[in-house]
DNA sequence: TGTGATAATAAGCAACGCTTACTATCACAT
DNA sequence: ATGTGATAGTAAGCGTTGCTTATTATCACA
């Protein structure tokens, strides 16, 4: 048999998959998803960017961030708001109401990241967070 | 602002989409997904297992392996075959061409975790896959 | 001033997962 | 022996997240 008990990607993968099911099932009763939720995290750090720059920041397609943006502005929790120097583009501005979804967000975050940190040490978590950080730009698109 | 520069849970669920970005361009020319490598995987390990339980062993539910199943007997790569003890239920076994493909799964699964993994010491690569099995544990549903 | 690049979006598709409801069969207690 | 509840698999339909390709409006600049 060429593969061992854990492979490292299925590993890594498997250990997102349970995250994400995990923070779905504690937002439950809200109406936000997981990639809205990053999408406004990403965005209350920067407010008043342009679609093409959260979508670079969030590593994903223009066409993928117009639709999440579609869905947030729907729930009146973004504002497009005309860029006063470039009538093509939008920037983007958290409402008032986004800061509650935030609040809940930053909630969850915090109970997910105790479960799953359950039992490892302060020296390793710090450990796995630089190591996750070196893969992640060691995979990010050239 | 209350969230810093990374979020744990962020990322985590960045870097696996990363990985499985860059494994679904890997395999761009053959017809498997991500979904089906693992499930091949998985039932190399275990070959004549029942649906039910290799859905278990992949934490996800029969019927989304159920079709799963259906693309791989589709593609010829595996077998149903009535379990002679239950008529209810069928024995999964991987076909012969199957192992070509596990090659391949194999090659690239090597080539990415090399390019994940570049630069990060052996014992940093064991710690943390030490950690991830952990957190796996700690947010499998109980 | 006109030509190529850029911002956003329309349209349509794919991968992966879920729930609910159904059929066939099984296991076991009465 | 039989009938009742559990189990294996599937049909149908949906949701989330992402993609590609093409279009429109606007911008930058040679």
């Amino acid at each position: 048999m060429r593969f061992g008990e854990d492979t490292f990607g299925f590993l890594l993968s498997d250990t997102a998959r349970l995250l994400r099911r995990a923070f779905e099932q504690s937002v439950q009763n809200t109406p936000i998803t997981l990639a809205q939720a990053r999408a406004l995290v990403y965005l209350a750090r920067n407010e008043g960017m342009r679609q093409v720059d959260l979508a670079e920041l969030l590593e994903i397609q223009p066409m993928t961030l117009a639709r999440l943006i579609d869905q947030l502005a729907a729930e009146s929790l973004v504002e497009r708001r005309q860029d006063p120097a470039d009538r093509r583009a939008y920037r983007l501005y958290l409402t008032d109401k986004a800061a509650a979804h935030l609040d809940v967000i930053a909630k969850v975050a915090d109970g997910l990241r105790d479960r799953a940190l359950d039992g490892i040490s302060d020296e390793d978590r710090e450990q796995v967070m630089v190591v996750l950080r070196r893969i992640r730009q060691n995979l990010a698109p050239r």
